[in-house]
DNA sequence: GCAACTCAATGACCTCAGAA
DNA sequence: TTCTGAGGTCATTGAGTTGC
């Protein structure tokens, strides 16, 4: 698989910055950031201290963020607190943010990493696999991803040529082919090496543009989660604080439930295109037949083929 | 309007029995 | 043993349909 060209991970989002929230419980951003860099070294003294600050939020965000369970987030507290404990993770840090905004971003992708390891959640995409490489917090993720992915091209390498060679035109943004693949589009389709490169960087430069677009859209679903947790912390403030006109509070809390509805709406569109595999940069079917000189129906039969070989696999199967 | 899927028609290939 | 043809299976195609 090669590397993708892609790095919207290692960037600054502007979802990321906005993951900061209200005060932290350590008013001085030195004395964290002194914190930090102590935990960064494995200072016991210092992980201890960060876990009597942070504890609390590590409990409180999958409840508040993901609206699990009291039980639940006591099982993802000791799973968080088992991969943060060395302090290693922190050396991701990079001082040009709050630490907060670094701190929920790993949280999120730990919950993440913790249902999946749960069996709770669908296993990334094969194609996510490399990208989850650079995002911080990913090494959990990646010891189920190498599994799945050693797997899948084992699997691959079990379906015809043809077969194996249109799936991977059509994923060609994620993998690479091999040299016996570019062989046989030699011979079989009559392309030369220099066509076959052309089409292959022409591809992919185009699909950056829509993985980029793709990257944006599950910034913006993290950005979604924190404006749903505001909200749902405004709106307890607001229950809570009896000062307020009958009248004010009632108008308030209608637009805030209206805000609600409508990120909520929002954030199911994106899973729901997520869900159906929008979220990925494939090459179009048409694209890929006008390339072979096949029609595009076969490219959708062949890619039917391979799905229902990789679906019907029984060890493949296990890891879902 | 585009992308992907479905389905019926057709072609290509494989197997096997029977004849020479 | 080799060739031939019938029958079955799988691959391919293009038109039409569906969903976004």
């Amino acid at each position: 698989m090669n590397s993708t060209p892609m790095s919207g991970n290692n960037k600054k989002s502007e979802s990321q910055t906005a993951l900061a929230v209200e005060s932290d419980p350590v008013s001085d951003e030195k004395e964290i950031l002194a914190l930090v860099n102590q935990c960064k070294t494995g200072d016991a003294d210092a992980l201890e201290r960060f876990f009597q600050i942070y504890g609390q939020d590590i409990y409180n965000f999958p409840i508040r963020v993901f609206n699990m369970t009291e039980d639940e987030a006591g099982d993802f507290f000791l799973f968080a607190f088992e991969r943060l404990r060395d302090g290693r993770r922190m050396k991701t840090f990079v001082d040009d943010s709050k630490f907060r905004t670094w701190l929920y971003t790993v949280l999120r992708n730990l919950v993440i990493d913790w249902l999946r390891s749960r069996r709770e959640l669908d296993l990334i995409p094969v194609e996510r696999i490399e990208k989850e490489e650079t995002r911080p917090g990913a090494e959990a993720v990646l010891t189920a991803g190498e599994e799945l992915g050693g797997l899948l091209f084992r699997k691959l390498d079990q379906v015809p040529v043809l077969h194996k060679v249109i799936f991977k035109l059509v994923y060609l943004y994620y993998v690479d082919l091999t040299a016996a693949e570019v062989t046989f589009l030699e011979k079989e389709y009559a392309l030369t090496p220099e066509e076959i490169m052309h089409f292959v960087l022409s591809t992919r430069s185009e699909l950056a543009d829509r993985e980029e677009e793709n990257l944006k859209k599950e910034d913006s679903l993290t950005h979604l989660y924190l404006s749903i947790h505001r909200l749902k912390e405004k709106r307890e403030r607001l229950l809570s604080d009896g000062n307020k006109e009958k009248k004010d509070a009632d108008a308030e809390r209608e637009r805030i439930e209206l805000a609600l509805d409508k990120k909520y709406a929002t954030r199911n569109k994106i899973l729901e295109r997520k869900k159906k595999g929008l979220l990925v940069a494939r090459v179009p079917y048409r694209v890929v037949a006008s390339f072979l000189k096949i029609p595009e129906g076969s490219v959708s039969v062949y890619m039917g083929k391979v799905a229902s070989f990789l679906t019907n696999d029984m060890e493949l199967k296990k890891l879902f």
